[in-house]
Formats: structure tokens, C-alpha cells, sequence
DNA sequence: TGCGAAGTTGGACCGCGTCCAACAATACGC
DNA sequence: GCGTATTGTTGGACGCGGTCCAACTTCGCA
């Protein structure tokens, strides 16, 4: 065993799956592109798709997810700095699928799919930091600081990837956005 | 023409449909109960059920969309009083299938999907709010308030619902949750 | 050479949601 | 009473995402 790889090497990677994937969202658009498409161009089949993700969507969203859920499981320790933890979650963050697609949301067809999604991770990010911040206060009032700080941290991504995802602004937008939600500190 | 209508009568309606699926839901779990399932108990054809919801999952949401959306016009109106709007959302609030559902979380196995839903409901409504609280502020910060603001509203509902969804507490909740979001006013 | 581990492939399958043409039941004008 | 427009229902076909699985392939290692 020891800790090489041993068996069949991997046909594809999400890299190119993610490439393949965009450049059909950018052809036709996101909802008129299957599975089947991607995996046809990307030179697999479309089984081996969901070895590389777990759904279709999961393409955009891939990288800011391993991020995403290393952020939970930080806010998860007791006495996690909580500020500390959301800042981190965007740095050093680079252009991917993600920014790609919120740029040309209106190409891809995309805006609706984003939407939905980005709400998703943001009600994850937002329960766990209530369950992080529900120690002074109410329930209630931790959950609304969850959803404030988590909207927070996802608007200022979106701006930042809607503005082009150059690299310096990210991290002041984010500092901004945390300000207004957790208050300066 | 005329007010009155004309046609084929409907051969059943929300509420049945809704009780029906929500039996259902007790009996197996959500996402083991199919459409067809659902249209067979109340004596109608699968077809027919898109003419009553738009998916399954809004058979839980149907009520309380048509209060988000009413919520979104009324925001969108220049001037539009932010709090009292969101106060209102769940004025005389009555307890309907999706109080039963988050009440009933576990047994239904509806968990995840409520999450789901929840999100994007309450992303919406946040979309709105910072639309109009987009005057004296940054876009992002906007955002961070509108986020703060529905995740209050939503927050509200589901602990009202989670304790049984009696009367009474509900506006009291929506009060103290939109008084951390938006500061006491 | 043989074995186990990891990966790929095609195909079957399910459920949601869409679409449509045929049919059924009502109101209304005549 | 009879057409007719209107509204709704029904069955069936369809596409797509996602799951599952058994057969096969490619690697490392002994």
C-alpha cells in the first residue's frame, strides 16, 4: 500500500473537466449543455463524470468549496476566531470557474444557477458561524449574525468576480463586508 | 367573459394536494414519496399536480412565496418602509404545511431539502431588501444588510415553527430578530 | 505471472419536470 | 334544446440529472 497511488490512473482531471464544461457554458450556455456534452468533448465517459463531481453545478463551485468546508470545520473548534477564519476563506483565492462564470453570468445563461447555489453555501457558512456565535446571545440573534457575516463574505466575492477578480481588491472588499456585518473591530 | 368562470371546474386544489403529499410524508419520508404518489392519494393524475405547484418542494413553500413575493413588490416601491414590510411578511402567519414540515424535520426526512429552500427564499428576499437599502451605502453593504435582514425574517419563522408554531410568539420573534439586523428603531 | 487496488465504461434505472394532443365539463349566446 | 369558447384533466412521450452496478482495464508489487 504505503502511500503512492496504485491502480489505474485517472483518465481526466477536474481540470479539464472544468475547462471543457466552461467552454461549452460559453458556446451554448449552461442549462442547454449536458453531462454528456461535457464528458464527449472532455474525452470520457459521462459515468465518470460524478467521479470527478459530485453534480453538475459542482463544477463552478468546487474550489470555493474545499475552502468553504475547511472554514466549517475551523469555526467548528471551540474558540475559533471567527473573523480570522471568514477572512481566510478568500484568501489568496484565484480566478476559476466560479469567477468566470459570475462575470459572464449573462452568456452562460448562468444567473439563476448561481443564485440558487451561492444561497446554499451561504446558509451553510451562515449556520456555522451562528453555532459558533450563539454564545453571548440568543439563538436567534447568533442566527442573524450567521447570515449577516456570511452574506459578507459571499457578496464581497461576487463583487470581486463580477469586477474581473483582479487579485488586490478581494481582500478589502472582504474586510468591508465584515465590518458592516460584525461590526469594526 | 365577465368576472365569473367559466370552463371546466378544478378537480381538486392546493389543500388537498398539500394534505395528501404532507400524509405521505409522515408515513414514508419526502424524498420516498414521487409525485405520483401524492396524485394518486388525491385521486388525480400526475399531469394535473403542475397545474396546482410548481415542483414538490413547493407544496411546503407555496404559503409563505406568496407573502415573499408580495414582500419583493412592496420593496420595490420607492420609499417603501423597510421594517414595517418585513414585519408584515408573517403578520397573522398561520401554521401550514411548512410549519408542519420544520416542526416535523426529522420524521419526514425533509431536513436538507428545507435547508435548500430556506436558502433560496431567503436570498431572494435578502436580493430585495438590499436593492432598497442601496441609498446611503455601498453596494456590498447593502448586501450584508439585506442579508442580515432576511436571515432574521427566516430565522423567525423556523424558530416559531420549531416550537410548535403557536400564535402568539411569532411577531415577537420577528421584532427582536430585526432588531439585531437592522438596529432597534 | 498472478494478484489486488483504483479507475473506466456502458447500460439500466428512477424521478422530476416539460410538453402536447385528445378529451371532458362548465358558462353563455342563440 | 344546440354550438362554441373556455378552462381543466389525462395519458404518454421525452430529456436530463443522478445513482447503481457488473465487466473490464491499467497500474504497482511480489
Amino acid at each position: 500500500m504505503a502511500a503512492g497511488q496504485s491502480g489505474r490512473p485517472r483518465a481526466s482531471s477536474r481540470e479539464v473537466l472544468a475547462e471543457a464544461a466552461c467552454e461549452l457554458f460559453l458556446e451554448r450556455s449552461f442549462e442547454a449543455t449536458t453531462v454528456a456534452d461535457i464528458t464527449t468533448r472532455a474525452g470520457v465517459s459521462r459515468s465518470s463524470f460524478f467521479n470527478y463531481f459530485a453534480s453538475k453545478s459542482d463544477i463552478l463551485w468546487a474550489a470555493l468549496d474545499e475552502r468553504l468546508e475547511a472554514a466549517a470545520r475551523s469555526l467548528a473548534r471551540p474558540g475559533a476566531p471567527v473573523r480570522e477564519i471568514l477572512a481566510g476563506i478568500t484568501a489568496g483565492l484565484t480566478p476559476d470557474s466560479l469567477a468566470l462564470a459570475i462575470a459572464n453570468a449573462d452568456v452562460m445563461g448562468v444567473g439563476d444557477e448561481l443564485e440558487r447555489e451561492r444561497a446554499i453555501r451561504q446558509a451553510q457558512l451562515a449556520r456555522a458561524v451562528a453555532e459558533r456565535s450563539r454564545e453571548g446571545t440568543t439563538r436567534l440573534r447568533a442566527e442573524v449574525v450567521g447570515a449577516a457575516a456570511a452574506g459578507a463574505v459571499l457578496a464581497a466575492v461576487w463583487q470581486w468576480a463580477d469586477a474581473g477578480a483582479g487579485r488586490a481588491a478581494l481582500s478589502a472588499l472582504v474586510d468591508e463586508a465584515l465590518d458592516q456585518a460584525l461590526g469594526p473591530a
